[in-house]
DNA sequence: CCTGAAAAGTTGACAACCTGAACCTTTCAT
DNA sequence: ATGAAAGGTTCAGGTTGTCAACTTTTCAGG
């Protein structure tokens, strides 16, 4: 337990394995954003629309928060939300508790695109193809560790 | 070659694992790519302009090769590496093989940059300091075989 | 009850990114 | 020599994103 002046605290060199494996998440970051992009400009959407769109799978959301979980500001929210309410994507309905919230909600139009993207990302992941079963659950595992501690969006 | 339709083609109902491992991906990119935006805006950099300075490391590239490696059109890089250009990062030359092509190639003050904000991503990365050394090999292996197939940025 | 601060959402101005079509220059095959 | 094709640029138009100012609603004190 005694204070090592060294590792704990100090930010250390990164080693040869946290570097390659970062290069390797640039990489595959860059590949499952293009992706994404792709299989939401398929069904006419645009990878910020599907972003909100995905989000209120779990349920109708207050403008904040959806702005909130996105990292961004309220005022670009709004620019979003009317795209979609003015294809019939969305709704914004006034919450009954406070008046000042408006509670973004998905139509069946939404709902249904949102979950055929989904979908077809799953069948899309040619990368995940490369891994056997087992392998999954080993990546799944480690993703989980990684992600515990971060402020994950919610979902 | 006459077509079988095997089980090698048919895309298969996606298992459990590869549902939530598509999830955690998801959340993953999420995280990465806030993250990048942030480190490269702490240095007065967008993250396009970040990502074009990054693969002049490798050396100067021709403007059309730029477009393709990041999957867009050639007229938006002509906007990016103007905006890097202006502000001395990058320098347009001509290619003396084939007058048509300018090689974009990055100045010192723009691979120090580049340079730096790659070190600060090494060291940003958090989630990866939840996992052990060990357990960073294995994602490693996972990793480079999941990229193996697919068509990487040539990094 | 009244007043003022704070919160939710919107608007407007502005910059960057991205696409698609039209265009110019250079290269290359015939 | 001529015409097609390739590399870049320009222009118009749409989406994303920030920031500051504004409206409406809520809420805490006096």
């Amino acid at each position: 337990m005694d204070t090592q002046p060294t590792a704990a605290a100090t930010p250390q060199q990164p080693d040869e394995i946290t570097r390659e494996v970062v290069d390797l998440m640039a990489n595959l970051v860059a590949l499952f954003h293009r992706e994404y992009e792709d299989a939401a400009a398929a069904r006419s959407l645009t990878g910020a629309q599907a972003k909100v769109l995905a989000l209120l799978r779990r349920g109708p959301m207050p403008m904040r928060q959806i702005a909130q979980t996105l990292s961004c500001e309220p005022s670009n929210i709004t620019g979003i939300v009317d795209r979609l309410e003015s294809r019939g994507f969305v709704t914004r309905e006034a919450d009954r508790q406070d008046r000042r919230v408006k509670l973004v909600a998905a139509t069946d139009t939404g709902t249904a695109a949102s979950e055929e993207l989904r979908e077809s990302l799953n069948f899309a992941r040619e990368p995940l193809a490369a891994l056997g079963p087992d392998e999954r659950t080993v990546l799944r595992d480690l993703l989980r560790r990684m992600l515990a501690g971060a402020s994950g969006p919610g979902a």
